[in-house]
DNA sequence: TTACTTGCAAATGGTTTGCAAAGGG
DNA sequence: CCCTTTGCAAACCATTTGCAAGTAA
């Protein structure tokens, strides 16, 4: 549980994975990340190269509501996601409605806000409507 | 991966939980509640009772950024947080902006949107003034 | 040279499951 | 009675860690 301090080393790995992230251009799960990878190394590898990344602030980290955890490169189209329950489809949500109220909380708590993590779930219309799901009532 | 249709029994166990939660008037993690349980039960009775509930729409399930799953009686005070990075401490959000903006999704989507999860998260003043953490840089 | 990195395999922690016994309607 | 519920122990899955060997600076 330490915060950043030693000096990270430029490596093939790390390089790989910052590029994945980086032309994914949204987050990623650790496993999805280690699939795409050009340069051979341990799943292992991987969570400690993201984990060193997050502490140094060059990536963000957050949990999904599949239970993962997802990283990607700060600011980078900062958006939210709508995601169909049954099927899992994701739909991107560009608009971000926090930002004033980021603002007040820091006035309200005194804490120095430093991210949110925004989901919604629901029915797809294709779900919705006709029954595309594995089973029903 | 069934949907809403077996006919729940009550069950000794299945009440302690709902009451439980009731008492809590908060969302619980299955360990919490079975830390608090009133009934001999299995943890995996806690499990497997929650999500029989949350299938029936008696609970909602939500995991929070510390990748944990959380269950809650539905519209009970619904609430967010705001969470210390640090320390952990955590503050309740009793206003919740996102009404609205679930409106226009269903209509820009054509989702029925179910719900949504939101956490904010940052450094709360004792730990940005005062080093409270156990180490620094 | 000297930390910092990595692979490997084993250990965790939260959650799920198979199966046979117990219990609610 | 029949079907749902439960306990137990083993299985799972994502993630973490100890240790010895490898490598960037």
């Amino acid at each position: 549980m330490k915060t950043t301090q030693a000096k990270l080393k430029t490596t093939k790995k790390r390089e790989d994975i910052l590029r994945i992230l980086q032309e994914a251009g949204k987050p990623l799960s650790a496993e999805e990340i280690y699939e795409k990878r050009t340069v051979e190394m341990n799943i292992s590898t991987v969570y400690r190269a993201l984990h060193l990344l997050v502490d140094h602030g060059v990536l963000e980290k957050t949990v999904y509501q599949d239970g993962k955890a997802y990283f990607g490169i700060p600011r980078q189209k900062h958006s939210h996601h709508l995601i169909c329950t049954r099927c899992h489809a994701q739909v991107d949500i560009d608009i971000c409605p926090l930002k004033g109220l980021e603002q007040d909380l820091q006035k309200a708590t005194g804490f120095t806000i430093t991210g949110h993590s925004l989901e919604f779930s629901g029915i797809c219309p294709a779900c919705a409507g006709g029954e595309k799901t594995e089973e029903k009532e």
